[in-house]
DNA sequence: CTTGACCCTGCCCCTGGGGCGCGCCCCAAG
DNA sequence: CTTGGGGCGCGCCCCAGGGGCAGGGTCAAG
């Protein structure tokens, strides 16, 4: 009564392999209606059909096998906020490899096409008090470290009148694989001087050119391209660097996806 | 005088692991500079890193290491344009799997979001003396034979006073897992009725629902979303469907990126 | 009864390494 | 001179997600 379909016909009208079918049968994914205990003969039903063409349909995705079972054994209401979770780190893991594939093509071209790929623009800075916690580190410690220093002199701030602007990352040295910077977490605080009971210093008003960049471009290493482009139009515009470069983070990080602008990377100019 | 490397201060300096680099070594990749041939040490000249680094980063985009050997050892005047065709097709792949997993994402909620998905327009059409080529076919088999009947059909239309407009496929039938058409290939040609000396009809005057697709969205089975929504359009606003459903190919397709406009899903409506 | 067409399991292969074990090697301190 | 401890080598097994092939059993139609 039941139709049942050998694997031939079950591969071709799923779409899957008979290799495929024995793999996911062996995991438990796609599991034969009936096995024959004598000949090992699988047997599917016809209803098994749209979840094997599910499965087929995920595994275009290139989706992990264990990421396609707890979608096919999810209930069917979260099925598609799986998928969707899935899919949103793809995204997010082609975002930083986009950013990173345009920074490597820029070097091993040379440098051309730089300035084409960023906007650059110049604004003023006014005068602001900064609590300060600086430190030698390594690329892949710094937004670890980043992240803890700003939220530390934040909390700091509250004691000295509250944060009063964008925290921002001022780069003494490189920071890259053969230099550890030093680098300066600086977080504006509302004061007139620099307090001191904290570590605090001044920040002078200047003019800075900068550029605005998305989360996935602010990344280790093809950030270093925004740094080149903007040295590069300094040069080209009879500009000149008069202080240490650096990175002002203007929007949260939780809270923005890869493709939103979070930090502007400044040099200060004359 | 050449300073050399031990593997473990290369790895370090690299970010490549020292299993990677005894690899990248057999595979010919990064050869050492120099092997102790009696304990097998091997050691790296310094000006080795670029290199080392360059070939971190290409497999940070996950390129095959079979690309990254053909990018490091071309002249540095072609490496651009190597890495540049490679993250081409990564961003074509991508496309597509995108667009699938839109398409699957409405599958999974049951149909809901369809219509905030994609745009749907009505419009005219004026009638159409079209040649035409009919045929059962599957879902694989289709883009191929579209493609060369659409060919065929635009040589033959020469003879005919040549083309007059976007060819388009009517669907008489579905085309999926379970069923093969027919399909029907139409291309209209400049003339009143249709010849006598070729499969020609008459394609009459009336109004369609359409939704413009990319590339990338033109694609089985993904396509199918771009039907359902259209059928869903039609319905919630009352009209009916009038005739089989059809695919202008208003754009070529060897132009065209995976995110550009190539063709109109359409339903003939009353 | 025979002949294809189906279907089974098991084995080795691929990529790009990770992890472990074993053993040697090298350098510095005692 | 010896004794560590870490650096380094090699080889083995492991992962996903199958492809491909060998060798053998089975099923249905002529």
């Amino acid at each position: 009564m039941a139709e049942l379909l050998g694997t031939g016909e079950f591969a071709r009208r799923s779409r899957l392999s008979l290799k495929a079918l024995r793999l996911y049968d062996r995991l438990g994914l796609l599991v034969p209606a009936r096995v024959d205990p004598g000949n090992g003969y699988r047997r599917y039903r016809a209803d098994q059909l749209p979840v094997a063409r599910l499965v087929a349909r995920l595994r275009m995705l290139d989706m992990p096998l264990a990421t396609v079972a707890r979608i096919v054994s999810a209930p069917p209401d979260e099925r598609a906020a799986l998928l969707a979770a899935y899919w949103d780190g793809v995204e997010q893991r082609v975002a930083a490899q986009r950013t990173l594939a345009a920074h490597l093509r820029v070097v091993l071209s040379g440098g051309k096409g730089l300035l084409e790929m960023y906007e650059i623009a110049q604004r003023s800075v006014g005068r602001q008090v900064v609590l300060t916690e600086q430190r030698h580190v390594t690329p892949e410690q710094l937004p670890e470290w980043i992240a803890e220093a700003t939220d530390r002199l934040e909390k700091a701030a509250r004691a000295h009148g509250g944060v009063a602007g964008a925290s921002f990352v001022v780069y003494h040295g490189d920071v890259n694989e053969d230099s550890d910077g030093p680098a300066e977490v600086c977080v504006p605080i509302e004061a007139d001087e620099a307090p001191a009971d904290a570590a605090a210093r001044v920040e002078p008003e200047h003019r800075e050119a900068y550029v605005r960049l998305t989360k996935a471009q602010v990344r280790y290493p093809q950030i270093l391209s925004a740094y080149d482009a903007v040295a590069e139009w300094i040069k080209a515009n009879g500009h000149e660097i008069a202080a240490a470069p650096r990175e002002v983070y203007f929007a949260g990080w939780g809270e923005n996806g890869p493709d939103d602008a979070v930090c502007d990377v400044a040099f200060p100019v004359r």
